[in-house]
RNA sequence: CGGGGUGUAGCGUAGCCCGGUUAUCGCGCCACAUUUGGGAUGUGGAGGUCGCAAGUUCGAAUCUUGCCACCCCGACCA
């Protein structure tokens, strides 16, 4: 662990701030809670969006696109689900502004005052099981299989960058089933698809697991999450997947005809995950040098830094670097010539580790002589001279380790802070000096739940799926209990 | 909404307690030159309603009062 990071919670939030904004990645802007992503920010979102959205159709579904508004009254048909996100919403009230009459720049316009007032989506279930009710009437329209990419607003009263911001992008499926079992299958198909991404593409371990009662979705009948763990020690919900049973069909009355012409309610899942992603991709891997990116999701992958005096040497190493860069590019390899003369080698070197470019390739005058070029790798910092004969092919072969390096250094990472607690004291010392996951007895009971979250600021991240069975007792109340569920601080 | 803190150039800051020339320094920016294998150096230059308003005073970045904004901690949360 580097030292920046430590328990100390302003030093990391400070750290984590200034490598999102030093990399480029995001910085704030000039709404409150709303940031602004730059460029090489939105390219990380956008290769990670395009692998999702290739494994959301290999799956078996589309995209779609539906309203940014919700009326109101579509927002209180289900009663678990309007509490839940009732205290957190931007509401349209009026659809005009005009001049001041007494001078003061502009004003809303009191007589235009929407009937019903119109609310920002913070999610999309009652907007698209309104409009699944006129899609659905038979068994042969299910299961219905629907993905938007979209922004939502959620009013919350802290923002941080990219973890929780007022507006956010991500995705969310919206499925219908026309059985329980069915949708339990797509709840599960999908939050697999979410570990193997974190897994295989952002080389971020996770534990998949259920929720308890208390930290479930508003409106859902279970909801299973992958949760990954920080550098800091906390808890990182990474992405939720949920059944939401009937709940919605019945709150948006969809009904379907089955084979033998009933009528039931049809069965639903929803999932979702966000830019909060970039956020958990920083935390996981990152160092005191800037960006740690996993090749396979960098946007920038190589960057080639020529070294030289004069234009004779700037031409001979261009020469090279072109005919390097083809050969990159047919291994469909990302390569960045960063040939701008207006900035130093060294300065180049700073600040491609800050924006955590996996290789970077330096070559200069003294290299072309002997044939080779310098490769140095973020992940471990170190440098190597390699001829250029094969050079393309090893580059490849040199991102893949470097991805299967970041990986295991963040899975033994997550292997060395999942600590098992017998008793309350044990519990507290854990959250308080070790920080991680802290495996340990439940009773099961939200009352307790709660208590725990009150007395240690830690709450259940999940129960794991597979969890192994055992018996033990609670450790608050001392109740029995049948199986250990991971606690944690958490983001 | 409670508790704490901060507002001085694009960014980061000194000065404020104890009022007094032309508001300090660093980064960045512009020009020129020399440089280029780990964030170059020199010279010159541009850039300020000291958060806003009122008050005290011969004189306010500095003191008083009010307001505003932002940040951190809590409640809320992907």
């Amino acid at each position: 662990m580097s030292k920046v990071i430590t328990s100390r919670e302003e030093d990391y939030s400070q750290w984590y701030n200034d490598i999102i904004i030093k990399a480029g990645l995001a910085d704030y802007s000039a709404v409150r809670g709303c940031m602004v992503i730059k460029p090489y920010g939105f390219a990380l979102w956008e290769n990670m969006r395009d692998q999702l959205d290739k494994r959301f159709k290999e799956t078996g579904h589309q995209n779609a696109y539906f309203p940014l508004f919700i009326p109101k009254s579509f927002l209180s048909k289900e009663a678990a689900h309007v509490e839940g996100f009732a205290k957190e919403c931007a509401v349209v009230t009026h659809y005009r502004l005009k001049n001041d009459p007494d001078g003061n720049g502009i004003i809303v316009d009191p007589d235009a005052k929407l009937e019903e007032e119109l609310i920002v989506r913070p999610t999309s279930e009652t907007i698209i099981w309104n409009t699944y009710k006129t899609w659905i009437q038979s068994y042969r329209d299910l299961p219905l299989l629907i993905n938007q990419w979209a922004n939502v607003v959620r009013w919350e009263m802290r923002t941080r960058l990219f973890l929780r911001t007022t507006e956010f992008l991500w995705q969310e499926g919206h499925t219908a089933h026309a059985t329980s079992q069915e949708a339990i299958e797509e709840t599960i198909q999908m939050l697999n698809v979410y570990a193997e991404f974190a897994e295989e593409w952002m080389a971020m371990p996770v534990i998949k697991g259920v929720k308890s009662v208390n930290e479930r979705f508003a409106g859902a009948e279970d909801t299973y999450c992958i949760e990954a763990l920080m550098q800091d020690g906390k808890a990182l919900q990474a992405g939720t997947s949920h059944f939401l049973g009937q709940n919605f069909a019945k709150a948006f009355d969809v009904k379907f005809s089955d084979k033998e012409n009933k009528l039931d309610y049809v069965w639903a899942t929803s999932w979702g995950v966000s830019t909060r992603l970039i956020g958990a991709l920083v935390m996981a891997h990152s160092d005191d040098d800037g960006l740690v990116l996993p090749p396979k999701l960098a946007p920038i992958q190589v960057v080639i830094v020529p070294i030289f005096k004069g234009e004779e040497q700037k031409n001979a190493i261009d020469e090279k670097v072109h005919s390097l860069q083809k050969e990159l590019k047919q291994l469909g390899i990302s390569v960045k010539y960063d040939d701008d003369d207006s900035r130093r080698p060294g300065w180049k070197f700073a600040e491609y580790e800050m924006k955590g470019v996996p290789v970077r390739i330096a070559i200069g005058a003294r290299d072309l002589e002997k044939n080779v070029v310098e490769v140095a790798r973020r992940d471990t910092k170190t440098k190597e001279t390699v001829s250029l004969d094969g050079l393309a092919g090893n580059i490849q072969n040199l991102l893949n380790d470097i991805q299967d390096n970041i990986y295991n250094k963040a899975q033994s990472y997550l292997n060395n802070n999942i600590t098992e607690a017998d008793t309350w004291d044990e519990f507290l010392q854990l959250l308080e000096e070790k920080g991680g996951f802290v495996s340990a007895h439940w009773d099961g009971k939200a009352e307790t739940e709660e208590k725990i979250k009150e007395l240690s600021k830690a709450t259940i991240r999940c129960i794991p799926l597979d969890n192994k069975q055992e018996d033990g007792k609670c450790i608050l109340t001392g109740e029995p209990s049948k199986e250990r569920v991971l606690f944690a601080r958490a983001y």
